[in-house]
DNA sequence: TAGTGTATTTCATCATCAACTAAAACAATC
DNA sequence: GATTGTTTTAGTTGATGATGAAATACACTA
């Protein structure tokens, strides 16, 4: 059978996700037409995708009746390889970081040096270009911006993000998901509990990242959540595999869970100024080896 | 001789500008070399935007000797027509606003209606998602992620431009460049100065624009200037070609040259005050008709 | 008739190619 | 020797078509 589009993987997470809420168990019968109908795709989609959990036996199709649900396999939470683009990205970085990259590059030398089509490239590029990583050339080119290891760009990240997250839950739409915070602390616990190697610090990037985003997000004010989510973007370039150290990971997570306490708490000023705290101590570290400094 | 490209257009001003600054009269010579290099571009292009200004009598070539200038043209602000991209986003965004335009798009969908080449559409989509207007659905297609004429992207505009804007001017870096302010309050005095008929409400935007983007631009902060970028370009969408009468004119225009002048004079929390005043009037404006209510 | 199975249509992505433009190297001239 | 004229090389843009996937319409079965 041919192999799942990413669409067609996606909605079968969503699939085992709707079971999973809708707390099915095997032997029930799900519904093509609905199931297209609430994820927003046409049945297309979710018939492959459904064609692809048969294949694995977590269902069964009936001929002219229907599927049947088998079992569901174990949420298997770590089975999502970051997107191609992202790591070429992480990888670039790195690279401009470690001074193999000129100052100015062109499109093709993007493409063979990261074996990228050309619209992959682009998309690359004007991802950066978005960030205020890279312009373009007046003729042909890109130019980088900032030299790798920017101590100014940080500070100037930093100065941004002051202004901007303790205000994020003064603002008067505030208002947290209840099952958020609930996934939040259960994700740093688990953070703290695991030793750090395994914790990889990729994860620990995305919980961090998923914190600021999701407490943007809870403004509701689709501006402040875009400009963290750009924050995030940037951060990612740097951080994204960035050893941290047990000992900052300890930290940052005991400083998150604190806010978290104090805006269930409805104590939203006290959460403020954590967060004020939190990222001016993030601000003052300095990256000197590998195993120090890390950021908030 | 072939057409003018769009780069060649532009070093075919940047060397009158070039000419200006260095206060060459009639006679001077221009070398190539040079000029080429101070653009930031090889000398192709450079000789391309030559021979245009040569048919235009600007220059004269001698042959194996250089270029010589002949006359510099009267500078001819007006003559900068607005990119097709902005100009397809504008008029997207006013058929949008109008109703005529579905909740979901395709790309196709775009390319007819504009007559845009696919690049170009893709690229006007992608602007589009960047400023939070439309989504990638899961299959095919995009959605537009707010109703037309929505009230509550003006507030959470402003709220965020409230946050933002007052602080720019108390950084501590910030610093405007004199010509900056000169050439500004020029601007705003001509804008008093001719009758609305004539003060086109694009070149009325672009100079609120430029001023507020200046300002962010002025910290020395990418980040302050690319979250106004932002916002411009996300007023420009409703605010591009809009008859804000004569009143609503002049009231900005002295809020603005306020703002400068308290500026120049070092008093930057009573500009920060000012521009907080400014906002906070603006954003309670109400668009009820085509002479009524406009921006800040 | 409510659902699944099948066929058709529409759409997007990717690869390839041609046309053209900028960059770079080289030659010629003052 | 510096500067312009010319050629070569490299890079980008846009168009076209093939492929495959999603949306839609239709047919069929319980």
């Amino acid at each position: 059978m041919a192999a799942p589009t990413r669409l067609q993987q996606e909605i079968a997470e969503r699939i085992l996700q709707l079971v999973r809420d809708d707390a099915l168990a095997a032997g029930a019968w799900l519904n093509e037409n609905a199931t297209a109908k609430r994820l927003g795709v046409s049945r297309t989609p979710v018939r492959a995708a459904l064609d692809h959990l048969a294949e694995q036996g977590v269902v069964r199709r009936h001929l002219n009746k229907g599927i049947e649900l088998i079992q569901l396999p174990v949420a298997n939470e770590s089975a999502r390889p970051p997107e191609t683009l992202d790591l070429a990205m992480v990888r670039l970085a790195r690279e401009r970081e470690n001074g193999l990259l000129p100052d100015e590059v062109s499109e093709l030398e993007v493409m063979r040096r990261y074996e990228l089509g050309r619209p992959e490239a682009q998309k690359l590029l004007a991802r950066l270009a978005d960030l205020d990583m890279v312009e373009r050339k007046p003729g042909y080119g890109w130019r980088f911006l900032h030299e790798p290891r920017d101590q100014r760009l940080r500070d100037e990240s930093y100065r941004f993000r002051l202004l901007i997250e303790p205000m994020v839950m003064l603002e008067p739409g505030f208002q947290l998901d209840p099952g958020w915070i609930a996934e939040m602390r259960a994700r740093h616990v688990e953070a703290l509990k695991r030793p750090w190697r395994e914790a990889s610090s990729i994860a620990f990037y995305e919980m961090n990242a998923d914190f600021h985003e999701g407490l943007a997000a809870a403004t509701g004010n689709r501006f402040f959540h875009s400009a963290m989510r750009r924050q995030n973007q940037l951060r990612r370039l740097s951080n994204y595999d960035w050893d941290q150290g047990m000992e900052r990971v300890r930290v940052n997570c005991t400083e998150h869970m604190a806010m978290l306490d104090h805006l269930e708490a409805g104590e939203n000023e006290v959460a403020s100024a954590l967060m004020r705290s939190h990222l001016l101590r993030a601000s003052k570290l300095r990256r000197m080896s590998k195993v120090d400094g890390a950021e908030g």
